[in-house]
DNA sequence: TGTACATCAGTGAACGCGCGTTCACTGATGTAC
DNA sequence: TGTACATCAGTGAACGCGCGTTCACTGATGTAC
């Protein structure tokens, strides 16, 4: 059991990632659903029984490219709550972060904003529980900061989701920005005024209701 | 040219009804996109060629289902911006007005959170069309708001974007929960608390930077 | 009211096509000695 | 280092199937007189 690389072992891994890159690039305008196997193979430059050799069928490619999109997503909030400074520098940092993301990955930021509500039941389960756990993590953070004090686990996960849906919605709106400058800052420059209002908000959130949890 | 029903009238009406109908039904495990024409009238239970006398093909069907939808959300839109009340009791009818909507009319709601970021590029825009519409009559209903004094034209559509944004992510929550009392009642505390919570933002909202409009 | 003709929503057969999946195969890479 | 055998990623032919679309049709409904 070599750890090292060998040609056989390179090859197959770049036909693996050719089928992947074919796939993210067919699914700019289609959704996974509708995507096929032959087609995936066809752009890929392989044969369509080539396929089988890596995938079990369009659901479990669609699950692979949901772990490596939600890979690049995690890095981004992970350094985004590792991000130091006053409020402002952080909220600044987060957009900043997230418009990077998207430059740099695409079509893998289109896929898990359209997959997340999809007609794909595993693939949309994955990318929700993802989020899910994200939400999770995110309201662990929240519980540190001194402004998280006196707060219940069900009003930091209230708020926790409400950022991660955020997120997510400025992903797509950079997505559905034009790749002039003009309409990209407007995205960056809206995104941050929310969070500035969010923030507003949980700076005077009075914890008034009685807890919800069990 | 009758405004009156008429026998064959009546009939067209039912088979398109019919069409729609089904066509829902199906949207319910996929999205538009890999959705078959044989497969609506089928379901629908009439031939295949009876489809065209209604729809030159699928995405035409989409359009059409945008509308119904569309118009649907749109009454709930103006019911909850026309309440009257305190902040606390705005916010209240606004959750249960759109979780009567979602158990009134799940299929179509489900069309419209899916195909909002879906493959299908004309069904798409136009429900982002709409979406947009949306805002912006929100915000209109916002600079008549007494709290919305001293604030700029771009900082109300933020705003109304964040509430419409909110809205659907709402409708979306409604969906995944389970029939389920429990989870249905968890959904509608965690959608009014992050109402409440936006809202302490606006209230102590500083219109700080400098404008962004032209 | 009755008759003769027009309209048109829905039918059913037929078409060519691309799909997902199977199978036996090829030939380069890897391994044992 | 050289040889003989094993592995296995990728191939190409073949299959049955459901798809979208066309066409000429049927027969109930509508209209003119």
């Amino acid at each position: 059991m070599s750890q090292t690389a060998g040609a056989r072992q390179l090859q197959r891994l770049k036909t693996r990632r050719a089928l992947l890159d074919a796939a993210l690039a067919l699914l700019e305008e289609q959704s996974l659903g509708s995507l096929g196997l032959r087609e995936v193979a066809r752009a890929a430059g392989v044969a369509p029984t080539a396929f089988y050799r890596h995938f079990r069928d369009i659901e479990d490619l669609g699950i692979a490219l949901v772990d490596e999109a939600l890979e690049n997503l995690h890095a981004t909030v992970r350094s985004t709550l590792a991000t130091s400074g006053d409020a402002e520098q952080r909220m600044s940092t987060a957009v900043e972060l997230m418009a990077a993301l998207v430059r740099a990955y695409p079509a893998h930021i289109r896929f898990i904003v359209r997959e997340r509500h999809g007609g794909v039941r595993r693939v949309r389960e994955a990318v929700t529980g993802q989020l899910d756990a994200f939400a999770r993590e995110v309201a662990e953070n929240l519980a540190l900061d001194p402004l998280g004090a006196g707060w219940s686990r069900d009003d930091l996960l209230m708020l926790a989701k409400l950022y991660v849906d955020h997120m997510v919605m400025t992903a797509s709106a950079f997505l559905a920005a034009a790749l002039e400058d003009n309409e990209w800052d407007a995205v960056s420059r809206t995104a941050l005024r929310q969070l500035r209002l969010i923030h507003a908000g949980r700076v005077h959130w009075t914890p008034a209701g009685p807890a919800a949890g069990a």
